[in-house]
Order: structure tokens, then sequence, then C-alpha cells
DNA sequence: TTATTTTTTGAACTTTAGTTTAAATTTTTC
DNA sequence: GAAAAATTTAAACTAAAGTTCAAAAAATAA
């Protein structure tokens, strides 16, 4: 029966996590208040404490939250067997879809580094390491196989994520392009950037 | 002689302005506090009230003032004679050089969005579109020449400004690329993405 | 239903940071 | 060098937000 009461405890703070994502990726990591996080679920701000330990905590977590979402993703387009052609275009298109996603605001988390505690830092940089690390692996699988230029895989890796993670700053739910067009369009001329030419 | 007094205030004022710059694209806006900005200047926050209004204030003409240095640089780029091909190259080089030097930091303010009175808002988004709309232009002329492809030219100058604006999430004056390096390989594979193959 | 446990509340406390101000210091002017 | 103006200071004030906690409310179990 603890099972029961723990499953209930781990939604509710699921449902918190949601809500602190959201306000994070609007108001920034100072910008965000426990009142507005507890506000969004009609709580007041003292009941957070019952679930997290403070705002570090809660913010730290909702940060790995997000970062395993994203790793998730990665990890099913590297294990596929597609091309690394078709891998680097799933790739974008994932990333894409959850920068645009309502619930994911991905890196929006721009620069963790000074919120948390070293330990926390560590380990959230050492999430998106793993996270570009599956890039850098597709890209170079590609360039192996001599379907891509032989680039430099950090550079390469640093502007197809810089582009990708700056869609977050201008992306709008009611924008005149769907995230479907916008994965499109991005996959389709980052690619030609790195596609060996015959 | 009021002159002497006027240039004098000028030059404080550009002075924290420059350390505000500096909290700011460390800590972000909620986390620049009036404090740091003068401890860096061996002053007490009180004085800056001396020169601003308050930290809206401060902020605001911080955000104006590196606007305008990219667009000092955009403008001198758009009306040389060169190729489109060389303008994009330079176009990316400066901004580059531009995110990179200490001095400024360019766009580091993301989400300018929920700190600003909506006429200093205004004001900054103006400015931004100003700038992006210089890279449409030479992109828009590499396409009339032939010498681009026939590409989406919103998508396109989304990548590249995407791509050059997150550098600044990650280059280390002390890391192992030189900006210089930097901007070789962008300017290559961003060049790559939208230039016509014979 | 009653007792027990879990959850939520709301007020109090604490800390931090923006702002104001009168006084002190420095700079300029005559 | 003294008077006036400009600049800086340090302390006080205010507001906002993180945190704690005892009591109330709600949920669960007997």
């Amino acid at each position: 029966m603890s099972s029961f009461r723990a499953q209930k405890m781990a939604k509710k703070k699921q449902e918190i996590l949601r809500s602190a994502a959201a306000v994070l990726i609007e108001k920034g990591y100072q910008g965000t208040t426990m009142e507005e996080i507890a506000a969004k679920l009609l709580m007041t701000k003292g009941s957070m404490y019952y679930y997290f330990k403070n705002k570090d905590d809660l913010l730290h977590q909702c940060h790995l939250m997000i970062m395993e979402l994203c790793l998730e993703g990665i990890e099913t387009v590297f294990n596929s067997d597609c091309t690394p052609i078709e891998k680097l275009r799933n790739a974008i298109k994932e990333h894409i879809l959850l920068a645009t996603s309502e619930k994911s605001m991905f890196m929006a988390l721009a620069k963790p580094n000074h919120n948390f505690s070293d330990e926390q830092l560590k380990e959230v940089l050492e999430l998106r390491k793993i996270y570009s690390q599956y890039f850098d692996r597709i890209i170079n699988e590609g360039i192996e196989k001599q379907v891509f230029e032989n680039v430099d895989v950090k550079m390469a890796r640093l502007i197809i994520l810089g582009a990708l993670n700056w869609i977050q700053e201008w992306y709008d739910q009611d924008g005149p392009q769907s995230a479907e067009e916008i994965s499109d369009a991005y996959a389709r001329y980052l690619l030609k950037m790195i596609i060996k030419e015959k």
C-alpha cells in the first residue's frame, strides 16, 4: 500500500516539476518564484517544501527531467538501423520537436552555471555531454561511410546544436511556421552543410 | 565647460554599462545585482543612481549599447563592395568576433522579453530586427546573383544566427579554439550550406 | 464513526536586493 | 585657499521571495 502513496507522491512531484519548467522557460532561474510555481497548481508556496527540499533542489530536478527526456529521444534515434544521414535528420527533427512541444523546454535553462551547486552542475553538464556525444557519433558514422564531408566534428556539432537550441528563442506556437516545417527546413539545410557532394 | 562635465559623465556611464554587461552575461537579468555592478568598479550601489534612474534603465541602456555595436559592424560589412559570399563570410566573422571578444556579449541578453517595459522591449526588438535584416539582404543578394541556392531566406538566417548566437554559451577565452579558428570553421560550413554547387 | 496519518495552509521569520537620502568627500571654480 | 558644485558614501527603508512551522484540513485505516 505504500506503493500507492509513493505513486501519488511521485505524480504530484511531476506536476510541480512541470509547472516549474513552464515558469523557468519564461522567466529564467532567478525570475522563477516558488509562489508562481505553486500558483499555477492552485497551491501555496509552503506546500512545495513538502515535496522538495528547497528551490535549488526543485529546479535542479526539473533540469534533470528535461535532459532525460532529450536523452531518451536521441538514444532511440542512434540505436535505430538507419543510415547516418537519416539518423542525423531524425536527431534534428526529434530535437526540434522537443524544443517546440509545449511540454518540454529543453535547454531553455540556458546557462545553468551560476545557480547550481558544484555537484548539481556536474550532473547537468554530464547529461548535456552525453547528449551532444550522440551527435558526434552520428556525424562520425557518416564520415566513416563517406557520405559526410570530412568535417571538424566538434565544429559541425556546435553549429548544428547551436542552430537547434536557438529555436526556442523565437519559436511561437501560433507563428507562421509549424514545428514540422521548421524541422524539414533545418534538417535539409544543415544536412546540406555536411553531406558529401558527388 | 559643461561639455567637459558631460563627457566625464558619459565616460562614467560607459564604465558602468560595461560592468553591467559583464555581470549580465554571467548571471542573466534577474541575477544581476546593482551591488555586483558597482563592486567591479570599486563603487557602492548607491552611486549607480546618480547615473541611472534605476536597474531597469541601466540594463536597458546596456542592451542598447551592445546592439548598436553590432549594428555598426554589420552595416560596414553590408555597405562594402564585396560579393555576397564575402559579405556573408565577413558578417559571420564579425558576429563571432563580437560574441567572443570580452567587451561585448551581444545577444547574451537572451530573452529580454520579461524584464523590460513594453516601450523598452519594442526598442530592443526593433534593433534586433534591423540586425537580422542585414543578413536577409545579404542572402537575398546571393540568391539573385545565383551564387546561393534558392533557400528559404528566413530559415537560412535563423539557422545561421542561431548557430552564431549559441557560441557565447560555450566559448571560453582559454579554450582549445581561438575565435579566429571558430570564425573560419563556422564561415566555411555555414556557407557550404547555402552556396550553389556547380 | 473515530483515530491516525498525510497533506496543505497561512502566518511569521529571514535574507536579499532595489531605492532613497542626508551627510561627507571630492572636484572645480573664482 | 575658500566657496560652490558635483560626486560618493553609508545607512535606512522597502519590497519581494525563500524558508520554517504549528495548526488546520483532508485522506486513509480501523
